[in-house]
DNA sequence: ATAATGTAATTAACATGTTAAATATATGCT
DNA sequence: AGCATATATTTAACATGTTAATTACATTAT
């Protein structure tokens, strides 16, 4: 890679004049992130689809088996899911019996979600396979290192 | 956070049976990539959509700025954008007039893209515009922290 | 009590994410 | 040459992401 093929960055800009190129990619923060995501969650993913689960519902049904019952916004918020994406995701986590939903007493707008048996069930099967994944990556990668890192992205999401 | 309220983890599993309890989000690697990619990109959408771009375009155009002509696969690959999602982009693209596509003639499945002045224009507006607030997270995050970080990512990508 | 304001959830519209299938072109084999 | 196989891109179908608007219910102020 950077064979010495790549052309000159935009093709107007002084080779010398640094302040005013796109910081490399390679050492640009966001597209790290993203790409350090997609990297840990190709090794998830497939054990999950097999689950008949995609990332996001994976997310919801784990945030209310270690929650218990959440209102809406508190799960969107816990599952790092918009509301508007949830609302659908509901609809059709409910049509699969995953999820209970009913309607607040004391707060007639809000929403009370929770799982079903099922769902735990759901949970109980994928848990050891998860766990099974994360060991993995934890022997490959080393334990002390994943902690250097979640403790520095647990930083930078506080920024 | 995490004053005593929460119900036991599944209803139905032993307190001290932690083997088969799904790890806790706050330690969950896929889960802490996201928020904190959610937390960094926060600071910079609201400034992308004033120059009309989402996160994906401006990828695409980086990437365009930073390599030159790229076939549709280096792009994707480069842009971390899936290539059916590509197509789809780089047809609004093109309607805006900032990219351009032709047809490789060595190998006629290939389509060559670039950018156009015009994008040119645009990433000389956005440069000067992010690195403000790359320096500002560098200010208060620590500039040795950000590279500790972009290491460990760099790191974890490459599992 | 009622009108104004605020809040929770949903709906709408359009974008990208994801997987599978289709299309067009290249390449390898006989 | 002609056929089988491989590769690059696009299309299709359905999911979530994103922002703005809407709906229903709560709260506040008068």
């Amino acid at each position: 890679m950077h064979l010495g093929l790549d052309p000159l960055i935009g093709s107007n800009a002084a080779p010398s004049d640094e302040a005013i190129r796109p910081r490399q990619t390679r050492r640009s923060l966001p597209i790290a992130l993203l790409r350090a995501r997609e990297s840990v969650m190709s090794k998830f993913r497939p054990m999950l689809n097999r689950h008949d689960l995609n990332e996001q519902q994976w997310r919801v049904i784990r945030m209310l088996g270690e929650h218990g019952e959440l209102d809406a916004s508190q799960l969107a918020e816990k599952a790092l899911v918009l509301a508007p994406s949830l609302t659908r995701m509901l609809k059709s986590l409910k049509a699969r019996k995953l999820i209970k939903q009913r309607v607040d007493k004391d707060d007639k707008r809000r929403s009370l979600i929770s799982i079903t048996p099922e769902a735990q069930r759901v949970i109980d099967e994928i848990t050891p396979e998860s766990a099974a994944i994360y060991a993995e990556i934890e022997a490959s990668f080393g334990k002390a290192e994943i902690e250097k890192l979640l403790d520095l992205l647990e930083a930078v999401t506080k920024l």
